[in-house]
DNA sequence: ATGGGTGCAAAGTGTTTGCAAGTAT
DNA sequence: ATACTTGCAAACACTTTGCACCCAT
């Protein structure tokens, strides 16, 4: 990997991941980015937020219409509402034998695997009702 | 649901996802389409994906960069090569209890999950050694 | 000083959609 | 006859990129 610079800019989009408790879409981290510096352009929040996924500081989690973002942290899965579109962490440990019967059973060499879960939050399912 | 026709167009995109045993992309089951019935139209094609994906008869698989298509069966999870970028099944029994750990964790109704390994195909694996 | 980074706007990529004409029921 | 579908092209949503200037190292 090439030597890389520490910029204002690139500071201030980790920034905007780290205050974000939710899973913010780029475009929402762009907004929020702008909100403090009114001069910086989304292809340069979209190019540093890449930046900071292959420096392993920032997650990415791919998503139906968009990725999502988040601060690196443990392998966890994550629980989308299909309201609301909310994504959430589930704070239920990674099944690592997944990956071992998935290697055997393929012959593929497994590094990892990612789970989404699909429901309703609280909210949601009571409107349905 | 509101009462749909069978056409010949949705009748030779389901027949294209079927005759494929990899997981093709809407723009390569419009190329196989499109080499029977050259005048079907992309929109056509993806209308169609989308309408037999509501109905049960396809799966959509939501992966980086696209999604792609299988004929509807049980629930399973995914492979994808992260050097080629090709799609498979992975057979191993679905974790019906993770949903519920999920549900008692989150106070979410689950639905379902969708898992998808990351690792390298044999052929990948030796070209990168 | 040097080469990675920025802002801007244009171009890409994958998908959806408005419309007039066509067709399955 | 009705109203769902089609082909077409334009529009969309999200992301990447070419370029000239800028700035962290």
């Amino acid at each position: 990997m090439k030597q890389q610079r520490n910029t204002r800019q690139r500071q201030l989009v980790l920034a905007a991941v780290r205050a974000r408790c939710d899973h913010p879409s780029a475009d929402q981290i762009y907004l929020d980015v702008r909100a403090i510096d009114e001069r910086i352009s989304r292809g340069t929040v979209y190019r540093n937020l890449n930046i900071l996924v292959q420096q392993g500081e920032v997650l990415q989690v791919k998503l139906p219409h968009m990725d999502r973002f988040e601060c690196q942290s443990d392998k966890h899965y994550h629980l989308l509402c299909q309201g609301c579109g909310a994504v959430c962490d589930v704070h239920l440990p990674y099944y690592a034998e997944l990956d071992e019967q998935a290697a055997k059973k393929t012959g593929y060499t497994i590094e990892r695997h990612r789970a989404v879960f699909e429901g309703l939050c609280p909210n949601c399912r009571n409107k349905k009702i």
